[in-house]
DNA sequence: GAGCTTCCTTCCGCTCCACGGAACTTCCCT
DNA sequence: AGGGAAGTTCCGTGGAGCGGAAGGAAGCTC
């Protein structure tokens, strides 16, 4: 394991990144000037990366302002290990989500975040700070607890190490504190969370686990008030369970015969 | 309208998209020479620029394979005209799928393509060419129908000038016929399909339209023998309808209060 | 174990393309 | 008309990207 850092100075590519990485989850729209203002390159850099990117379909020049293309997305799609979690996911998500009606999540790690993958919910979704795509620090959510409790050793006490990010202010910052709830998971095959990443709102999560690794968790997400934790801890439980035999017999019988795609 | 062409040489840029389309739907992972070879690139270029991949996390290696990154599934989120649309029809999807259980599409047109932004269904998922983030042509589709009929009368005209691309021997391939069907699809709202995408496959489809525009479209497919599309149809308008209205009033009240990812 | 093939990695000098400052053009709002 | 901000085009320079070639590491066959 080695460190490598200290760029010279950025490439092409990691330009173009910078460029694209500049838009979050709210704003869907920038101009010329603010996509350089954000990413403090030079305005005709900008210009002229972001032809490049809207020639490649990456990014869509929409009425005087610049979006993220359906290149980009056309891409995604193909990310194997997060495609062939979802195909297998979908159907399980979807069980739990029609036997609660509750919000249901997909997550996997990545480094200190989560990384949701796959989010159901009904129509009214009370401002949850998860996003397909978006992250959040393993330590304050369901899904990452349960993650983190079955992560290889080094990954846990790396990330016990470093200061826990707070998101609420019943978010776990005690490493110590979270250290024994990690046993806890381990012990349980379940991870809770209340309130540690949105106000009003607990969950809870269970690993899915492939040769005793968590590859994935899923969780159900509720407000505090409904006492209903033990029955959405089974059902969570049990599709989890699902996934990973799901998972782990699709992996034994590599390629199946039926092809993709045509065109 | 201008045509650009005329690259004189590949950007990096260029290089580095051309290694990550490499991917395709069935293979998941690509060993650096098999990468070179699909890209025509020199070894040592691929061999340069995959590793500048990795370093973004648009690539993973593992275990001496190249797959596609997380980075790029989390760039993909933010894509804001399918996420927008994904989000919004979320939940008309999964009340058409709940109703009917039956796989339920929903695409947008790009060029001459349908590509599909969200598809759910079943534990069983019967070999349909269909892939959230593939392609198809149009013509051969319901959902691709939906689209060109409503259409600008430009792109019309344009698709069925050039000549029609087949997947089954059920595909349409004279223009005119296709022409009069796409002048029944305006005039029912619905499209649509049979066996022309899939041997054995039927599909219903209809369009989402915002001032009269199909923004996106969506559909459900069902084994030719069930003699359901009367309801059928009428469930797929229905959610079609109820999605349009919904995007025309998130479309109003411009930017709700509520924030969207806190890290 | 020599010899072949295939795959990956590293090296390095040349070339050419990306770079970004500056000048120019709109298009606002006073 | 004047001031300011956003977007576009130009162009000389330098260094980053390029890829052929050589070097290593496995896994074959005979």
């Amino acid at each position: 394991m080695e460190r490598k850092e200290a760029r010279g100075q950025p490439t092409m590519l990691d330009k173009c990144l910078r460029i694209l990485r500049a838009f979050d989850g709210g704003t869907q729209q920038l101009r010329l000037s603010e996509l350089a203002r954000r990413t403090s390159l030079p305005l005709s850099t900008v210009h002229r990366l972001a032809g490049s990117l809207v020639e490649q379909r990456l990014l869509a020049q929409e009425d005087g302002g610049y979006q993220l293309g359906i290149g980009l997305f056309e891409l995604s799609s193909l990310v194997s290990v997060e495609q062939e979690l979802r195909v297998a996911a979908r159907p399980f998500l979807q069980d739990l989500f029609m036997a609660t009606h509750e919000t249901v999540h997909l997550g996997v790690r990545e480094g200190a975040d989560v990384v949701y993958v796959e989010k159901i919910h009904g129509h009214s979704d009370l401002g949850l700070p998860s996003r397909v795509g978006g992250r959040l620090p393993l330590g304050c959510t369901g899904i990452g607890k349960a993650l983190l409790a079955f992560s290889a050793e080094e990954v846990r006490v790396e990330y016990l190490e470093r200061p826990l990010r707070a998101i609420t202010d019943q978010s776990i910052v005690d490493p110590e504190r979270l250290e024994r709830e990690l046993a806890e998971v381990r012990a349980t095959g379940l991870a809770f969370e209340r309130e540690e990443a949105t106000v009003g709102r607990e969950c809870v999560a269970a690993p899915v686990l492939v040769q005793g690794v968590a590859v994935a968790a899923m969780s159900i997400s509720v407000p505090v008030s409904a006492y209903r934790m033990p029955q959405l801890a089974a059902a969570v439980k049990t599709s989890a369970l699902g996934l990973a035999r799901q998972l782990r017999t699709a992996r034994e019988q590599r390629r199946p015969p039926g092809g993709e795609m045509s065109g």
